[in-house]
DNA sequence: TTCCTGTGAGCGAGCGCTCATTCATATAGC
DNA sequence: GCTATATGAATGAGCGCTCGCTCACAGGAA
């Protein structure tokens, strides 16, 4: 698993890279909350300023525009579900408890990221258009993850069948369900526990898979 | 069924409300592509008065503000996927083959509204709160449509048996699933027809009821 | 002195919205 | 039919203000 570092695409002014590091992830620690709170265009960048604890000049020493700060925003976003997910897979097993489990794991990680989830769906296109593109690859490797992750436990149980066409679309389900509890947390929050919720999605996706059994 | 025409709660300095309606049509047509092209913050109100062929003033004879356009917008948008659900449901029989013609139908709308149920996911949270809560409200009616007509289903098919909760759920991500199409398409469009995405997704719904089998 | 980070007053483009005014049409009086 | 009057829809220059961003300068470390 290679680690990049998707952000330093993003121009500077300042020289040590470390301090750049630093600084951006304090203003962008403030930025999101304030992007979720308001959403991005009625934060103004003298409000993330000071809520990072800095003068808006600062701000400008670390991203070139607003914009920028939004991208590193939903990088990190992303770069969490998907430290989140890949956890979750490393310690799973094989067959059709792994997937359980791998389900429960990343459900959760929705849970906890629901805020934040949410504001991508809500701004990724308010972002230059390269930069759109980024985000929507890093979507794409998620649920790349969960088509690796259904294709070996395919391999491992024999229960579990699956033409490739499916599998990816079943791994697209998959994710986006899990992006459900978090876009009609309005509704479903009212009406099942996180608990629940995970428990009958489960069955109904491993149900997917149950009449393909061979 | 009745025709409740939300609009009208929206303020307008201009008396004949048959001219209202018409103007009303003619600026929010004029809006919902501009949205649809630049979001709802980049649109300026000029822009909407001149592409639907009038002055700024005579757009403020008509709605009270930026955000009152937009929630009409919202309105007309989930009244048109509503009428095409239920005009999928009036004409269904009953069992198994009715679901999947209502899955097709719905799954039609949602493709040839993309771009406007894309708007409403990412520009809802620019209304005031009292309409955003008029939105979900719409949304929550269109997913009740589906319990119902699951309910209706699962009355005139005894392969077919849910428990009452499993039924809102059930309902919730068939039309989770109709949405999916609309955000993931700049993925799946690339990679299935809408027909194949159809069938392939229906099988998996109705597989949702499979295992339940009495 | 030199280099680099940090500052915040200031810029000017552009925003949503207003309101004094114009103009087409409807009505009334004769 | 003709003119005078009233109505209300349509106009667009302009107001007050906010925004993203800049830049001349301060401070301090080497």
């Amino acid at each position: 698993m290679e680690e990049l570092n998707r952000t330093k695409d993003i121009p500077t002014q300042v020289k040590d890279p470390e301090l750049v590091d630093r600084r951006r992830r304090q203003i962008t620690d403030a930025a999101v909350q304030l992007f979720i709170d308001k959403g991005f265009h009625k934060t103004t960048t003298r409000q993330i300023a000071s809520a990072a604890g800095f003068s808006i000049g600062s701000v400008y020493e670390y991203f070139a525009s607003k914009e920028d700060i939004l991208y590193m925003v939903c990088e990190s976003i992303h770069a969490e579900v998907e430290r989140g997910v890949t956890a979750a897979m490393s310690q799973a097993a094989g067959g059709r408890d792994a997937l359980a489990k791998i389900i429960q794991e990343y459900f959760m990680v929705c849970h906890r990221m629901s805020d934040f989830i949410l504001l991508i769906y809500q701004e990724t296109q308010s972002l230059p258009s390269q930069w759109q593109k980024r985000v929507l690859e890093n979507e794409l490797r998620i649920t790349g993850l969960f088509v690796e992750a259904l294709a070996g436990i395919a391999n491992s149980d024999d229960q579990i069948k699956l033409a490739e066409s499916n599998l990816e679309l079943a791994a697209h389900n998959i994710v986006i369900l899990g992006h459900m509890w978090t876009f009609r947390r309005w509704y479903l929050g009212h009406h099942y526990r996180i608990e629940d919720y995970i428990q009958l999605q489960t069955d109904i996706i491993l149900g997917m898979f149950a009449g393909k059994t061979k």
